[in-house]
DNA sequence: GATGAATGAGAGTTCATTCAT
DNA sequence: AATGAATGAACTCTCATTCAT
């Protein structure tokens, strides 16, 4: 009789990205977000801890998914110069085409407190992994110099594409966040060889 | 002959700086500011409008020193790879020198809503429209090709540098921040040319 | 079956009426009628928009009973004389019989500011016009002389009884106010004729 | 030098009864009085012990002219007939004639705490006195019924001129107060007889 | 599981008043 | 006498969280 349970974790986390993208996590209230969701204030504290933990959830779930889906795209891939395009393809396509997500990403999430960020770097570890194993991959490919340091390109390459998304989320969204892929690629490739 | 006039209007800013690097943003509050600055809670408002303005007004100073200070070691430099190299070497020797500054610039600055992102994004505009002059003067001198999209080139450089920056104050800072010039600037400007 | 709604906002308005006549209105914190009325700070938010509102509430609350029942009573009434006779009667009676409501009434409600007097000289206007009416059915009846100034005759009426109320409420109370019927009747009868 | 002593007294006052009338007692900072008397904050608490002691003077001020004036008219006046309709004349006319004064001492005044109400009614009482002794005089003179409560009466007559005023206070003021000297002195002298 | 009324700690801001100059 | 920068107590209102139903 009852639907599947974690229904209702799935909708408040739904109403969450809405009105956090709305008003902003601070501006946003947790009865802003149980109206959004249809559900009791009360409610929301039987599927999370808190407000935080709302907000950590929403990107745990966003980058888990991006990390998963953007893992099973790479396999196709030949080599680290297509893996790298593959990845800054992803990523502009996927938070082009969810821009409430995207803004939850780029502001809202940096808007807590450092302490509990942990929630928050350990799912981006992930993804800076990611990155770092593909670089790896090149300079044993001999396609990137082999005294490149890793973990330097590694935050070159991820902050050339954050920023680029954050540019687009700021701005009233004039132009198509996917079309970027190649004057970004083409400026980090070089770079690395 | 007392020399009053600013006086406690700066001796608050720098104890917002400290307080907000210390605490953050939102978990600071302004008494603790007044206190750090050894003056009554109502003295705050007399300089200060509220709370945000303080944020603001921190980083516009900051800003603005760091614009015009930029912009005169820039004269000195021969051509626009010069001026690169200057710009990421100024911008990483400037934070890592002041770790409390960069905290609030990094990570508190982030946390205020985005209605009053004017105040913010104005001193910011400015950086980036030196950036993209730099670049343009690249491609005027024949050093980056003239196919380049100056805006995206300034969104990857500036992106790269703010990365580097942010990794740098979440971490326990083992390395310094300057020495990241060389290998940062290696990256970047293969993808110019 | 409980009969929760409505309960906690009278509970209040109590309160109120004992605090703001004890310690007048701008003396009164929130807290204090919140502590009168055994419930938290909050809870009078949920009830009320701020504390002016609970004034004006207060007022609307205590204005409404009064001129229905006063219409009630007055229906039993041949003439605009006897008329007139139940309403002084009815107002110096029923103030007098509640002292605290009578301080609220005569004193802390002019404490408000003028903008926000809407809400007070809506009810108040109701007990205007129905003076009015009696005066002019006095008229009708050739009890008053044709030429009396409606609007006037009812200022004075008021004035005289609102100025008597005023003088006992601020007075130690050492006559009963009912008992101040028969002579104001006397001095405003014979006016109007 | 100096020029003669109280000068800024009654500049501060003057300044005081202005901006009692536009904002309201509570509305009112200290500072906005300075600033429309020109000058500096500290120096209102020269002339006065604090912000209510302003209310208190102005009134003080205005009512001992006031009565001081009346007086010096009343005795032109052949009868108490007379003498009663001259008050109800120089009432209406000296408010109707300064309207920020009839508005702050119709409204504003009733604002300041019971306690420090002595201010206030001791120049009022030489008011209700004055009154008390035309309505005795009468009937010495056998023109208003010897059984008739003075002061009852005189709560009647100062009730009904106050509320005329605070009525014309409260309104656009499309009429003159003056003209209603007539129709109140009608409805209030056959009450006496 | 779901509800939503109730809680109460918490913080930003105001402004009457003071006092060193 | 005059100044006005500085003070700091005071108070309203918000909202994340709880818990009896």
């Amino acid at each position: 009789m009852t639907k599947r349970s974690g229904e209702k974790h799935q909708v408040i986390l739904d109403a969450a990205v809405k009105t956090f993208a709305r008003a902003g996590y601070h501006r946003t209230r947790v009865s802003d977000i149980a109206g959004e969701a249809g559900v009791a204030d009360g409610t929301v504290y039987i599927y999370f801890n808190n407000k935080e933990d709302i907000l950590i959830s929403l990107f745990q779930n966003i980058m888990n998914r991006f990390v998963e889906e953007l893992r099973s795209e790479l396999v196709l891939c030949r080599d680290a110069n297509e893996k790298l395009e593959k990845i800054i393809d992803y990523h502009l396509r996927t938070l082009g085409s969810k821009p409430e997500q995207a803004r939850v990403t780029q502001i809202e999430l940096r808007q807590i407190d450092q302490k509990i960020n942990e929630g928050i770097s350990k799912p981006l570890l992930t993804y800076f992994r990611l990155i770092e194993e593909v670089i790896e991959e090149g300079k044993k490919q001999a396609l990137y110099r082999p005294d490149l340091d890793t973990r330097t390109a590694r935050k070159v390459i991820f902050g050339a594409i954050d920023e680029v998304v954050t540019c687009w989320v700021m701005s009233s969204k004039p132009y198509s966040l996917a079309e970027l892929k190649n004057p970004v690629f083409d400026l980090l490739i070089r770079g690395l060889q």
